[in-house]
DNA sequence: AACTTCTACAACCGCAGGTCC
DNA sequence: TGGACCTGCGGTTGTAGAAGT
């Protein structure tokens, strides 16, 4: 008896989501709170399986999301982190607040992998390449010892950051290790393992629509995604917003959803 | 201008692990 | 205790836009 599939995948939608589609999901979640995925299409009265939902909203919608590419710093700790954890981009992704596991892994693919490539560092075992068969032996021992290492590290335990890769240390002296020590205070303080669930009723609105802004965000399916905000009606939230360290002004409501998540927001219970 | 190739990233798929009954 | 169900994870694919010819 085999396992029941995800969905019933007949009369289903795939591939890139509507701005419809999306309207329907986020107001469905922040009316209802997040449970039961397999519920979910229905519920919001979406044509899509509960799995695609739960995607869409965790990689995309969700408002604690940081938009755009990662930064000098951020690219630095996924090295770090990949040396330790390796491909456990979730484990990755919960140090680097507003970011997502398959947000890491796509940078990591398309960015990262030949950044190292090119400074001749071997993004899987993060050790200069060797050309010979007795360095390949030793990359073997210390791919080893580097899984020995994290089978001893618990997901729960606290992490340092290893500065001290060859790899990591390339990309520092390319540049852009400033703010390190300010990332790693934020890292210590904060993890997303921590953060606890949001539910729908502790969602705030943003106080203030305003003009313009946004930074970022590329994507056709952003940009599709966003202005329909400005037809979402949810009486029964309010965001607050902290424009103190902040001098673009918000553009959840008119751009796209490249401020949602950022240090500016702050989040609290009605 | 038209076509091809490359790049970035959103989305899908299958599997593993946890939970519930 | 074991099977069914659900969610989350990681690998892979698909697609749109950019760049090159």
């Amino acid at each position: 008896m085999g396992r029941q599939p995800c969905c019933d995948k007949v009369g289903l939608k795939k591939g890139p989501w509507t701005a419809e589609e999306d309207k329907k999901l986020i107001n469905f979640i922040l009316t209802n709170g997040q449970c039961c995925w397999r519920a979910v299409p229905k519920l919001a009265g979406l044509l899509r399986c509960g799995k695609s939902c739960r995607l869409r909203w965790t990689n995309y919608l969700r408002p604690d999301l940081k938009r755009g590419l990662l930064s000098e710093i951020e690219e630095k700790m996924v090295i770090d982190l990949h040396a330790q954890l390796g491909n456990r981009w979730s484990k990755i992704a919960s140090h680097l607040p507003g970011r997502t596991d398959n947000e890491i892994k796509n940078h990591w693919n398309t960015h990262i992998k030949k950044k190292l490539k090119k400074m001749g560092i071997d993004p899987l075992t993060h050790k200069p390449i060797a050309n010979d068969v007795n360095d390949q032996s030793q990359q073997e021992q210390s791919q080893n010892q580097l899984q020995e290492a994290q089978k001893s590290c618990p997901a729960n335990d606290t992490f340092e950051v290893e500065q001290n890769t060859p790899a990591a240390q390339a990309i520092e002296e390319e540049g852009g290790g400033d703010e390190l020590d300010k990332m790693e205070l934020l890292i210590d303080g904060f993890c997303t393992d921590e953060v606890p669930l949001i539910e729908p009723h502790e969602i705030l609105v943003p106080c203030a629509p305003s003009s313009s802004s946004s930074t970022s965000s590329s994507s056709s399916s952003s940009n599709s995604a966003s202005n329909f905000l400005e037809d979402l009606h949810l009486p029964e939230f309010e965001w607050l917003c902290d424009y103190s360290n902040n001098n673009d002004s918000i553009g959840l409501w008119d751009d796209d959803f490249s401020s949602w998540g950022q240090e500016s927001w702050a989040y609290g219970i009605l």
